[in-house]
DNA sequence: TAAGTGATACGC
DNA sequence: CGTATCACTTAC
């Protein structure tokens, strides 16, 4: 039986959830279909003053899901072609989000799952995963710990997408890898 | 390197 | 209202 992390794991800031969210399972029941998958990079997307966090406008229709509990889903759609996963971070209602950027196939993956576009099409996340409650055993999506002896060795690099800003926040280290894994959806670090 | 695709936020 | 932009992917 595979279980949900606790809501306490997300409820602390995106910085600190991302590093540890790296080699977690991600796992979507879709009908009879079990779908799992080890995550191996993620963002952390920190609050209203990370001026590359969709809370950097505040509290909206779209944001809304950020000011929320803990532990559930943000998914949102964009380029008109691509569905984003995010799990809701903390603290309190402190608007933060890490975004799953890829997951190495485990069982029952439809497609590749590097690249955050991906993940979510491998997955068959959509839009009405928005708000899933990801430490429900019954839900459709959610997110378990890693399994017994798996210590990912982390890089940490620059977030991918956010040139738009400005120095500070381009150049933040708050995108976090497992360094060994092949299913990175571009060079983190330097193979050797 | 560039197109495609449509929701979003913001300016008027 | 109009429209510039976007936490991307794929194919040249």
């Amino acid at each position: 039986m595979i279980e949900p992390l606790p809501r306490a794991f997300f409820d602390r800031n995106a910085a600190e959830v991302a590093p540890e969210v790296i080699g977690c399972l991600l796992v979507r029941r879709d009908g009879d279909t079990l779908r799992v998958g080890r995550i191996v990079e993620a963002e952390a997307y920190v609050g209203e003053h990370d001026r590359a966090c969709h809370a950097r406008a505040g509290r909206t229709a779209r944001t809304a899901p950020m000011y929320e509990r803990p532990g559930h889903a943000y998914v949102y759609f964009i380029y008109g072609v691509h569905e984003m996963l995010n799990a809701v971070c903390g603290p309190g209602g402190h608007p933060s989000a890490v975004l799953i950027r890829a997951a190495e196939p485990i069982a029952n993956l439809a497609h590749s799952g590097t690249g955050p576009g991906n993940v979510t099409k491998a997955f068959r996340i959509e839009m009405r995963h928005n708000r899933s409650d990801l430490c429900d055993p019954r839900s459709e999506l959610f997110i378990a710990p890693r399994r017994p002896g798996d210590q990912p060795r982390l890089w940490q690099g620059p977030r991918v997408g956010v040139q738009y800003s400005g120095p500070r926040w381009m150049k933040a280290r708050l995108r976090f890898c497992d360094r060994d894994s092949p299913h990175l959806s571009r060079p983190g670090p330097a193979r050797r």
